[in-house]
DNA sequence: ACCTGAACACCGTTCAAGT
DNA sequence: ACCTGAACACCGTTCAAGT
């Protein structure tokens, strides 16, 4: 991270993927996926919009090039000699906070399952799956429900985001939702509204990939 | 649903709320997200694109209808008297059928987390999560856990599905997939994709579940 | 090789006008 | 009350024309 340089604004006006890229990860972020659009983009870039289509093949791409340098190097680099159980922690917190920074990542990940960034999460998680010793057979589903869980969560908490309005609070927002809902169809959902007062998105987040992780410690052990 | 009669067909002419989202199902369910149009719709309902705005207050309102429309009674009623895992299983499959069935739904599903079916499957997950004997503490964790598993899986499946080529079989393209991978990068990935063969998304499913219910009978025990 | 910007096809949404 | 369909604002994408 800090060995890299900066050289995107080496010669500011010439045109680059590079470029297209930061900068829709920066119209993304504070205009939201509905913001970027390739008139806005040509705009902030100080060119037709035609130009962009020179760089890259079409939104899709832009989008999944997006995606990807935000998650790239999210999250510390592998955490060497940790236990596995921490290092999954780790990874899942990566992806987490990434999304947490940028919401519209959490919608994108979930829209494209061949996405480089999520093949490497998934890779990074597999690994240490190996690590903990559980059995062949039964990697890859460990890795699958690892993966699918924080993509779950990831793409809720996008929505989340994107619904509450900009200056409400979230938690308000959850908790006038589910006052809403009728008492005799929705008891547990009203019940656990309560808790919401001291709700940590991140320690509930946690609370799960270590279910998970209780799970998978059983397979190994038979 | 052999009770329910069926008064779509009542008067043909007469357009309605009712008529709209289930119309709205079926161009979804042929012609995926990209061809639900207010044009497209209207055509198949042989009306004007402005007649639908009476109905229905916008795209967002309509696509949440048609959600809610697929999932309500997706799955058995609650199986009363089963166990709570076996119950949860169930819930958890109802959701899996669903999407399998209707594609768009997955997508839906992790966009709109006030949506009322995300809201009816958490309910009756977290009911299940109450009958297992989960503390009053661990019971919001633990059913978020299972319902994000859920929706993670539900939206990977949707993109898949999306992504795939109409033509193409969905594990001939996972394959190809990972064997353009670096397998010095991605040797974990490499190993599994040796496993999709005899790959089973709906056991792979399964097994995520099954993972985070012996998390949750960990909880239990202490 | 790379950029410009007008043009095209299409979309969600609105609304005056009808019945 | 409900429907019609033209019109509006806006979008992704293309492409002849420039440099």
């Amino acid at each position: 991270m800090a060995t890299r340089t900066r050289n995107t604004e080496r010669r500011e006006d010439a045109l680059s993927r590079q470029r297209i890229v930061d900068a829709a990860v920066q119209v993304l972020d504070v205009a939201g996926e509905s913001g970027l659009t390739f008139r806005a983009l040509a705009a902030r870039l100080r060119t037709g919009a035609g130009a962009i289509y020179w760089h890259v093949a079409n939104k899709s791409e832009l989008l999944v090039a997006a995606t990807d340098a935000v998650l790239t190097g999210a999250g510390a680099p592998d955490v060497v000699g940790a236990p596995p159980a921490e290092a999954i922690r780790a990874v899942a917190l990566g992806v987490f906070d990434a999304v947490e920074a940028h919401p519209w990542v959490g919608t994108q990940l979930s829209r494209t399952p061949s996405q480089r960034a999520v093949l490497r999460v998934f890779e990074r998680l597999g690994r240490q799956v190996q690590a903990l010793g559980v059995a062949a057979d039964d990697q890859f589903d460990a890795a699958s429900a690892l993966l699918n869980y924080v993509l779950g969560v990831t793409a809720q908490n996008a929505a989340q985001a994107r619904e509450a309005a900009p200056g409400t609070n979230r938690v308000a927002f959850l908790e006038s939702l589910s006052a809403d809902l009728d008492p005799d169809l929705y008891p547990f959902t009203r019940t656990v509204a309560g808790q919401l007062c001291d709700h940590d998105d991140r320690a509930q987040f946690l609370a799960g990939i270590d279910l998970l992780l209780a799970g998978i410690a059983g397979l190994v052990q038979r």
